[in-house]
RNA sequence: GGAGAAAUGGCAGAGUGGUCUAAUGCGGCGGUCUUGAAAACCGUUGUCCUGUGUCCACGGGACCGGGGGUUCGAAUCCCUCUUUCUCCGCCA
């Protein structure tokens, strides 16, 4: 949610911005600055009145208690055409609040000056690569034939016990997946992030707060007889840790790691691309989280990006990393840059990881503040996340590109969680 | 799930209808003293909205778990929701 202060002093700026996202928003900022400006018309008259009002109230008190019961009386009248009067300017200024609000959350996030115009995945710029494609034989598999082959991770099993896109993990699959798990949370911890285990379900609050809700509801499922949501991401849990809270500036950034299941409806989102692991009801995922201060947000954007990077590329997987082209990027994010590594029997690349900086956009709607040393303002945080990693792309790129006639060769860095160097 | 009690500033804790502009203590910040520190003493203290003046103040309004109500006036009374604690029941 940009903040109204920005809305009222920065108008053409932001147009001009969200233009970048494809997003016209002239007509709904010239609706919210009229609304802004009736608001605070009632507003002003409202509290004059109210003042008012606390001062007869007063005068009563005293006149009650000198015994004046008369001129009490008489002071009393005056006050049931004040009430009415509040009265009815809040009745005209709960719908004006209301309906700014649902203006202003309609606003998406301004893209960073980086950030270029386009469409789709075709504009976005390629930052840089790194690892080496594999030359494999003709014979090779995609992986939903090497899980089948080795027997270690069963969908039909899945359909049967949930529906599809909800995958069993048995032996050796169940073994490399935990493995991966604990691989990026030993990294994340190493690289100073605290790790957390949140609670992997929300309520509404922290579904607005990180700009799932009002408007993305039919994204994640609902438990609805409890009114809560299961998280797409930790990102949610995690960041809403951070809602309602003064931080000290001393204490930036502060940096979380979490593993959590994540759970998606994808609804409309299946066609051609989606066999096998590419995309899932209920996937493994460990985020990286960070609330910083906004005058150093962006070195921490690229720190979390060499983060991701390092982990990439000591898997020994083919990567790219592309910087997202405004058309591409969510409603929330100013500038993210995602990770995508090469799936070698499908030759595709496939999307592992998002790294994005929302400025103070998540942090507006989290009223997540922080108070320089000193300082008597408080200032909104910036908030940062990015996988590291999302786990069945991954696995999926792992089998296709490490395999041989004997089997699948598990990643060095891996074989001390798993303690098996080949899927076979 | 049943019965009872409670929720007040960063923390502890007073306040049961009108100078509450929320006591007091601790903590924090600034200062005096000191070679430095501690102790002592003095001062200060939250958040949001809004207006004037314009980067620092001043004025008005709101906030005592959330929401609603009674009243000229609510931390205080009523309703409701949430959470916590105690006891009972159930349970990995």
């Amino acid at each position: 949610m940009l903040t109204i202060n920005l809305i009222r002093e920065q108008k053409d700026f932001i147009i001009e911005r969200l233009k970048v996202k494809n997003f016209d928003s002239e007509e709904i900022i010239n609706k919210i600055l009229l609304l802004d400006s009736s608001r605070r018309d009632i507003l002003s008259k409202s509290d004059q009145m109210q003042g008012e009002l606390n001062r007869i109230s007063k005068e009563i008190g005293v006149l009650m208690r000198e015994g004046k019961e008369n001129e009490a009386k008489t002071a009393k009248e005056r006050t049931y055409k004040l009430k009415e009067d509040i009265r009815s300017l809040s009745d005209k200024l709960i719908p004006v609040e209301n309906d700014l609000r649902n203006e202003i959350i309609r606003l998406p996030n301004l893209p960073h000056k980086s950030v270029n115009p386009g469409h789709g995945a075709d504009d976005n710029f390629k930052l840089r690569e790194g690892g080496k494609i594999p030359a494999l034989s003709e014979k090779a598999l995609p992986h939903w034939e090497l899980i089948r082959k080795y027997d270690i991770i069963d969908f039909e099993l899945g359909i049967k016990l949930t529906g599809a896109g909800f995958p069993v993990y048995k032996g050796k699959g169940a073994k490399l997946e935990r493995a991966l798990i604990s691989f990026f949370l030993d990294e994340g911890v190493k690289a100073g992030y605290t790790e957390v285990i949140p609670p992997i379900m929300v309520n509404e609050d922290s579904g607005f707060g990180t700009g799932q809700l009002p408007d993305k509801e039919g994204q994640m499922y609902s438990v609805t007889l409890d009114n809560f949501y299961l998280i797409p991401t930790a990102e949610v849990p995690v960041t809403n840790i951070y809602r309602d809270v003064i931080l000290n500036g001393d204490s930036l950034p502060i940096k979380n790691v979490a593993y959590t299941p994540c759970f998606r409806r994808e609804a409309g989102s299946w066609g051609a691309h989606v066999r096998g692991l590419n995309r899932l009801h209920q996937f493994d995922k460990v985020e990286i989280v960070r609330i910083a201060h906004p005058d150093h947000s962006y070195e921490s954007l690229d720190e979390m990006v060499m983060h991701v990077e390092s982990l990439v590329s000591r898997l020994g997987l083919p990567y790219r990393i592309m910087r997202l082209c405004g058309g591409d990027m969510s409603f929330t994010s100013s500038l993210t840059y995602d990770f995508e590594v090469w799936s070698a029997a499908q030759k595709r690349w496939l999307e592992v990881s998002s790294v994005s900086n929302f400025e103070a956009f998540q942090a507006n709607r989290l009223k997540c503040r922080f108070k320089d040393k000193g300082d008597k303002q408080t200032r909104l945080v910036h908030t940062l996340n990015g996988s590291a990693l999302a786990l069945p792309r991954i696995v999926a790129a792992i089998l296709e590109n490490n395999q041989t006639g004997s089997g699948i060769n598990v990643p060095e860095v891996l074989v001390p969680y798993t303690g098996f160097n080949i899927i076979d």
